[in-house]
DNA sequence: TTACTGAGTGTAAGCGCTTTCGAGAAAGGG
DNA sequence: CCCTTTCTCGAAAGCGCTTACACTCAGTAA
């Protein structure tokens, strides 16, 4: 037990100590440990000798603080949405930016602000010098944040795309990434017109996030421009199964009587989550999905083709995204003068199982198999 | 642009202009900042007054360095495993020990080693005093990380108890969360059983995970309780859904002719994620899953109850594990001469619609609802 | 009165790194 | 042979905090 207190007291080395040890300066340790110039080959192989053979690095505060970049992006989680962390979405988001990051060689800070702490509280005390930048996803209609990271100057990076409320030269002085929301959106109902379904919906994600906002768009153009209204046809909730579940329920109720028992229905979902649980509810009701009804989902995560039936839904490239929030990030952070940048990714319908031609009940002719 | 550029070159104070402003020492400032005792009444509200007049808020780094303490949990991902972070259980992880992290003032640190580099170049890099511990994830059967930790005398806690193999005083020298792995797969396994199956199977993890060592362990206790052997009946493979359908593809095939067409067949699968596959599989290959064949998976991650059908499956409190994982390495890190603690998480079968009795092909005797 | 408290404060020495600046040596030019 | 230039290298001043220590100035005990 007295060795291993002795163990854990060891101290690790300093580049001071590592000097000594080969006889230089710490200045020129330092020029070694960062491959500078103004160092001889023979002492620069001393110096790599000993780092090596007691296995030295270099303590990352002390360097950070020198240096001022600690090599940190910082993403934080609203509290509002804290639980978002459990979804697929985020996840894929995640090892996203985590890849870049970790090959352009910054790691990623988590932070979930506590629902008892505002928003700028929390931001205040991540930053404090923690990381070089931040990653700021679920964006809302109108974001406080925007306004504090801007007042902060920090570098950041936005995923999703402010609306235009926010006067427009702003939003181009803003570096964000965003899918094409409402493009997807809009030939996810064209696909549901387009098979002739009569009863068309949209299950939307809550009203105060941006990504609703611009999804309602595509489907209200859809329908407009097929000369149908969208009024009372979007019903809005949490990106859950739940929430798709019990929309869903709400939508049958409100549709009962109006068309043959439920036949001809189709929604569009705006997460595969929220589709799964609007199949749940159709299925409950005893309507066939993919035969008597459609259902299209939107990101396309893994268990949208697991499911039961494989999910028609809107692809975004959730990972693409992270990286692509990364990758402007560092930008920003190591060429401070590099002009803001708008990144949007186009949104693909991939179509399974969950979508039929409601007119050719055993016809194929949509299915990719 | 020129007003643009000045704002962002606006730097943050230091703890010395705030002391020059409140007519004090850095001393006082860093005692008022601290909470500490030794200033006066007066002179404690003097400064706090400038500190939030101008919305001071210390440098993160430079207290770290200076209390050699980052207040960083850092947790790895190893490579192996990089698609690891897509998995719910993943996410579910995080979840817990960010909040518990979060609610002791301190932050994740994510770390995914790209597959070029060693774990230990990795683990080096992400230390260099960057962070105050680690938690250890995907423990392996014998796990390098392991011994590398120790000699580094870091705190560190593992997710997944070593086994014994290792000398057994070191196996309690170290602080581990884990649920019962063994007692899951053997609850689910004598499911089966009590449920008439005839062929039981065990979809494992790689074998070179130390959870899929545990696993076999229940699931071949409960066949031989029951007189029966388990060889040849264990396929292991990733903890995918990709796996889990090929998976039972190989099995199907192995049984063929042996049973009649594979009706009495019982899965244990080691994730959610593989029994869904081996579902979709069954379900190809002309079987009623709940009815013909039973599946049981392992986790509860929320799929599992969206899936249809539902599926029983060996609940882990995964969220509960992240919390406590945070809460042992805190500890830790707090105080250094506490002993090692081992947390063992019960698990608990949750029986839903993917598990029938054979017998009564039509009986709800153990359904949950 | 003297000596001793203890509270309140400032000075300065860290924490472990980077980098400017200047000095000394070696090399090249006239 | 003297004057530049170029290459190496070390001393020392930061980076922005914390804290040991010293000091002052009451108040109190003897």
């Amino acid at each position: 037990m007295g060795a291993r207190r002795a163990d854990r007291a060891r101290k690790r080395l300093t580049i001071a100590e590592i000097a000594a040890l080969a006889g230089v300066s710490t200045a020129t340790v330092s020029r070694v440990l960062n491959g500078k110039r103004d160092v001889s080959p023979e002492t620069r192989l001393k110096v790599q000798r000993i780092i090596a053979a007691h296995n030295y690095q270099p303590n990352a505060l002390a360097r950070s603080l020198s240096l001022r970049r600690t090599h940190n992006l910082g993403l934080i989680i609203p509290h509002t949405a804290e639980y978002l962390v459990s979804f697929p979405y985020f996840s894929e988001l995640i090892r996203g930016i985590s890849q870049r990051a970790n090959a352009a060689g910054y790691r990623l800070l988590l932070a979930t602000s506590s629902s008892e702490r505002s928003s700028e509280e929390t931001y205040g005390e991540v930053l404090r010098g923690a990381v070089d930048g931040l990653i700021v996803v679920d964006l809302k209609v109108q974001d406080e944040r925007l306004r504090w990271l801007r007042r902060e100057a920090v570098p950041f990076v936005l995923i999703g795309r402010p609306l235009e409320p926010e006067p427009s030269s702003e939003v181009a002085g803003v570096n964000c990434v965003d899918s094409d929301n409402v493009g997807g959106a809009y030939r996810a109902t064209r696909h549901l017109l387009e098979l002739g379904h009569e009863s068309i919906w949209l299950i939307n994600g809550p009203p105060e996030h941006a990504v609703s906002v611009y999804r309602e768009r595509g489907f209200r153009r859809a329908l407009e421009e097929a000369g149908r209204s969208a009024e009372g046809r979007v019903l809005a909730g949490p990106f859950t199964v739940e929430a798709g579940y019990e929309l869903t329920q709400t939508l049958l109720a409100r549709t009962r009587g109006r068309s043959r028992g439920g036949i001809g229905i189709g929604i569009v979902a705006a997460s595969d989550l929220q589709a799964c649980g609007a199949v749940l509810a159709l299925r409950e009701a005893g309507l066939r999905v993919g035969a008597d009804v459609s259902v299209v989902g939107f990101d396309d995560v893994p268990l949208a083709r697991a499911f039961d039936p494989p999910l028609t839904t809107v692809r975004q490239p959730i990972f693409e995204i992270g990286k692509e929030a990364a990758r402007l990030l560092i930008r920003q952070i190591e060429q401070p003068d590099a002009p803001p940048l708008q990144t949007v990714f186009p949104t693909e319908l991939i179509v399974r199982r969950s979508t039929r031609p409601l007119l050719h009940p055993e016809g194929t002719k949509t299915g990719t198999r």
